[in-house]
DNA sequence: TTGAAAGCGCTAACAA
DNA sequence: TTGTTAGCGCTTTCAA
């Protein structure tokens, strides 16, 4: 019983029991040369009978890559990156190549150690978050030679391919946004301690909008923790506490300013008038809230789609074109998805 | 510049580089063997010059396993799911396996099609969800001999281990604790159009235990969409413009009622005395809302680590327990991890 | 302490 | 239409 277990049925043994050789099992498994009806038909039975599992550790080791796609991603406590793993996901299916992935925790260190990783798995492409890497991530990238693909931003010199957004217009646009309904002093509450690279896109434009107009940041605050409704609840109490409130309040994601919203519902502060929030993502969730939350809301799904599909589409050809950029490395293309300010009633 | 993308270094290589044989690499890559310290590091000097990055998948077919977690999820738009995978994320961080996963969207033909898939990458083990599969499925399971975790229920017969709680249970606890609080007469919001087994199995649950206690079910609305706090609001709007609303709604779980939650705040409606209100999970979130809902708090993350644990540990032995269950193919073990009530604002 | 040979399961290329 | 051979990159076994 263990013995049979160990043993999985190799082609080998199908061809045995089929009377055929190896080589026909492998043409009818795969459906390529000729066969005869009979012939198939009897491997095919071997096969189900023996419950024949193909290896695809073989295939792949002959082919020199495997039909898989790595990901790698900030963390999985965001909703947002489970989305674009859902884009992935969904991209994928049926396809045959499965998703394999790591999570960074937002540490260089080991988004280094990840990718090597993955790459040893002669993936077909790696999905990278953000187009910061350090140095060691992008040489070992280079000398695999893998296909690669970054999503969430465009601010930045891609590796070969972006698919994303602008995140310091996002944040320029909800403070040109926030400053066009008159608002002038300003808080910021953001959390991850500032390792959220993309965070920090957001805030450096919205600050430089805001300096532009003459308005200021009077207060900010960046919790250490991982941004839930929970931090955001709590930074929004602690900013409205102060002896000059701001304002308005940006945050850097929604799940913060659904906190700032749950916070004012509770406390009987009126929205916008007592103090106005912003957010940033556009997750479904916000539409069931009591107060809908101006956000910009972003294409999370199609990054992880459009990333997929590159990796996995035909387009091999290294297009030659001319680098506009002089800077080293500088060949890479940027996609923007776009984003899109949603007006909503909380500012 | 092509072809040296193509060519990606070998052991072979860093040998002929190092001025040794292949196996000496192999030794010194892995660290097994004596190796002296003058070639160690002339290896490891130029594996790094390289940029060496071993083919796991060589060693996975010589290994005839590779280390690799195939996780089978429902769907990635639940937050639960999400949970579990980063539970397994955790816990296989650091030890060199990697998750490679799929999406059933909860059809057991996907089911079947995508452990297939996922078996032929000869994985280490492989967790699913539920105990509900396909005679297909489990016959494809047993033929691999692959190790088998199952997860978030132990309401059934499991193919292996099943890492879960009762969801009969915790239906009935949900019922029980309502019932204590006077209420009659019931209202049960789900969705995923039924498809979700466990959540029938808590209704079920919930359902006896109404029933026991004379009380009853009066309005039961099951939304062919995937949950969302948006679905539930709508439907939760639904049941209560009805002739006779019911006093307390079941939610299938807490985004549904979060929704619902949401309708009444905007709505004036008050809870608990207009409408009491209880859902499942006890997602993190909750804590942010205004109202602290009822609901039944899971072991989400601790079945993905324990899961992932028992895939990846020691315990190869095959416990030669006698069946208590006189079933076929009842050699299953329940891991209970237990649920918790937690006693809100809203019954 | 190091090396040579064999083979994991599969497929491309060629042969019959 | 079917079969034979060679080899993908690695590790186990045995030899030096």
């Amino acid at each position: 019983m263990v013995d049979k277990a160990e043993m999985r049925p190799t082609m080998e043994d199908v061809a045995a029991a089929a009377g055929v050789s190896q080589m026909t099992v492998s043409r009818v498994m795969r459906g390529t040369g000729q066969t005869s009806d009979k012939v198939r038909k009897r491997v095919q039975d071997a096969a189900r009978l023996l419950g024949y599992v193909p290896n695809r550790l073989a295939t792949a080791l002959r082919d020199e890559t495997a039909p898989l796609i790595a990901v790698v991603l900030p963390t999985l406590g965001n909703r947002v990156f489970s989305e674009v793993l859902n884009g992935v996901q969904t991209t994928l299916a049926g396809s045959g190549v499965q998703p394999v992935f790591g999570v960074t925790e937002y540490s260089a260190e080991r988004e280094e150690e990840l990718v090597r990783d993955l790459l040893s798995w002669r993936p077909r492409g790696i999905i990278l978050p953000g187009l910061e890497h350090s140095q060691a991530t992008r040489a070992t990238i280079r000398a695999s030679g893998v296909r690669v693909a970054e999503v969430m931003d465009i601010d930045g010199d891609p590796i070969s391919v972006a698919f994303g957004m602008s995140q310091i217009a996002a944040g320029r646009c909800t403070a040109q946004h926030m400053l066009s309904k008159g608002y002038r002093r300003f808080g910021y509450i953001g959390s991850q301690g500032g390792k959220d690279l993309r965070a920090l896109k957001r805030l450096e434009g919205f600050r430089a909008a805001i300096r532009e107009a003459g308005a200021q940041i009077v207060t900010q605050l960046i919790r250490p923790e991982p941004s839930s409704m929970t931090v955001g609840r709590r930074a929004t109490a602690e900013v409205l506490a102060q002896a000059h409130p701001p304002q308005a309040i940006y945050y850097s994601n929604d799940d913060l300013a659904a906190g700032g919203i749950m916070h004012c519902l509770s406390e009987g502060i009126a929205i916008p008038s007592d103090v106005a929030l912003a957010g940033f993502n556009g997750l479904p969730f916000l539409e069931a809230l009591p107060v809908r939350l101006t956000t910009v809301e972003t294409p999370r799904l199609q990054m992880g789609v459009q990333a997929a599909l590159h990796l996995i589409g035909q387009e091999t050809d290294q297009d030659g074109n001319q680098d506009r950029d002089p800077e080293r490395h500088s060949t890479g293309r940027r996609v923007d998805l776009g984003f899109q300010l949603i007006d909503g009633d909380t500012c």
